[in-house]
DNA sequence: AAATAAATTTAGACAAATCTAAAATATTCC
DNA sequence: GGAATATTTTAGATTTGTCTAAATTTATTT
């Protein structure tokens, strides 16, 4: 596989996440989730076709091509794997990885990462319960639900959290919700979308809309897939 | 401190490296060393001195300034301390450490190196034996000496290897001298410059002059300076 | 279906880092 | 000391990645 700049890099992981999202990614949103303009946008997703990283024909947004999926969760695997390292073995918080990892994801060496890996134990989750992808560039495809849509009464382990500021941080370590927290949800409030949680054998407490829309959950319980109109092509 | 671009850096730790030998470096000395064109020598020249990390005038050669001595010792610090940490942690050979340790170096976050560094357990020494500045860009001034003009009989400890191939790596190991193997010289050949050694107990052996030019040792004996005559400025 | 607004692309400029070729300076040798 | 040689600097291009401003295309209103 070939080396890319590291602008280059930023270009295929903001679509790759970006593109999680039904339909194309569009040029405004790429400009904004890099702090850069629409222009320069322009200018290097005309490269990054040239060079078949992604699909792209003007006026009509843009998509990673195999080649550039591949790509993506190579620079994904490198960016998780040095959270977890920065995380377990330094001693960083949660909040302080992901600025480190943005540097050292851009060295590509595949022997270096392979290593540290293997060093690491092989995780399977980064420290906001993200999956890091294998060496070959499989990704677990996780049953994760938002908190917020998870069933009353249904017992279910925290998997991960999508906000990943020191702020939310915080607020986690008072209510003693960290990754694989066992709780369900005993009622819902319809004023302002609180939720009253238990966890354990803990007094119930409440959290609210805000917290419970970044947290996501996997359900201990088969659950009936609430249909919500499937992705159209 | 500010930051500087990867390519700053890898001309600044040049010039660091340069200038230990004695005099000004010059303009085709760090384009041989850095693999580029005397005319981007001295575009940078210009530029590192507009920034005041380096004394230059046109045709006089340069030296680094105490600020930009800082600035090298930074980099160096974190060269070494990766250099270890692939080693160490990540079980990588010693000639394979140099090129990985390039990328990272340019990762300069400070929390990220100083955290590093407790990680690791404060190391004194990279794999090759070279010293490694601490978190003030304090680095240890040893007392090393060349191999080769260690006095016979005069016991004494391998501190490092100036070379890093994996050639030499092999004659090492096949040799059995690593890092702290203490020896003496018992003999010299005046035909071909090799040298007679002793390790502990087991028999003698010969090393070529090649190989004791880059082994340096440090004498467990207090030596009478041989003086070679003093820079003059 | 125009008119207006929004999004996107193009044109042209700029900074960083590199290069080749030519000019300027320094060094070496007779 | 002066010619020949080596080193270094300058001049001018090139590549990558960015920007602003203008032109183009698409989407939304009226
Ligand atoms: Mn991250
Ligand atoms: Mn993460
Ligand atoms: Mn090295
Ligand atoms: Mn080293």
């Amino acid at each position: 596989m070939l080396n890319f700049s590291t602008s280059e890099e930023n270009y295929i992981k903001a679509i790759f996440h970006l593109q999680q999202d039904v339909g194309p990614v569009t040029t405004n949103e790429v400009a904004h989730e890099l702090k850069t303009r629409p222009a320069s946008v322009t200018d290097m997703m005309k490269k990054l076709k040239i060079k078949k990283l992604l699909h792209y024909q003007p006026y009509q947004g843009f998509r990673l091509s195999s080649e550039g999926t591949k790509v993506a969760l190579g620079i994904i695997r490198r960016h998780r794997l040095w959270e977890f390292f920065l995380a377990e073995k330094l001693k960083f918080t949660w909040d302080e990885v992901h600025e480190v990892a943005e540097d050292l994801e851009h060295v590509s060496n595949k022997k270096l990462i392979d290593k540290l890996d293997e060093f690491l134990g092989f995780p399977r989750v980064d420290p906001h319960g993200d999956p890091i992808p294998d060496m070959h560039g499989k990704i677990e495809i996780s049953n994760k639900i938002c908190l917020s849509k998870l069933p009353n009464h249904t017992p279910a382990l925290v998997s991960s959290v999508s906000d990943h500021s020191s702020e939310i941080l915080e607020l986690l370590e008072h209510k003693k919700i960290s990754l694989g927290s066992k709780l369900e949800i005993k009622r819902r409030f319809e004023f302002d979308n609180s939720l009253e949680i238990r966890m354990g054998r803990q007094p119930a407490f409440t959290i609210s809309q805000q917290l419970a829309e970044t947290i996501f959950v996997t359900s201990l319980l088969p659950l009936i897939q609430i249909s919500e109109g499937k992705r159209n092509k």
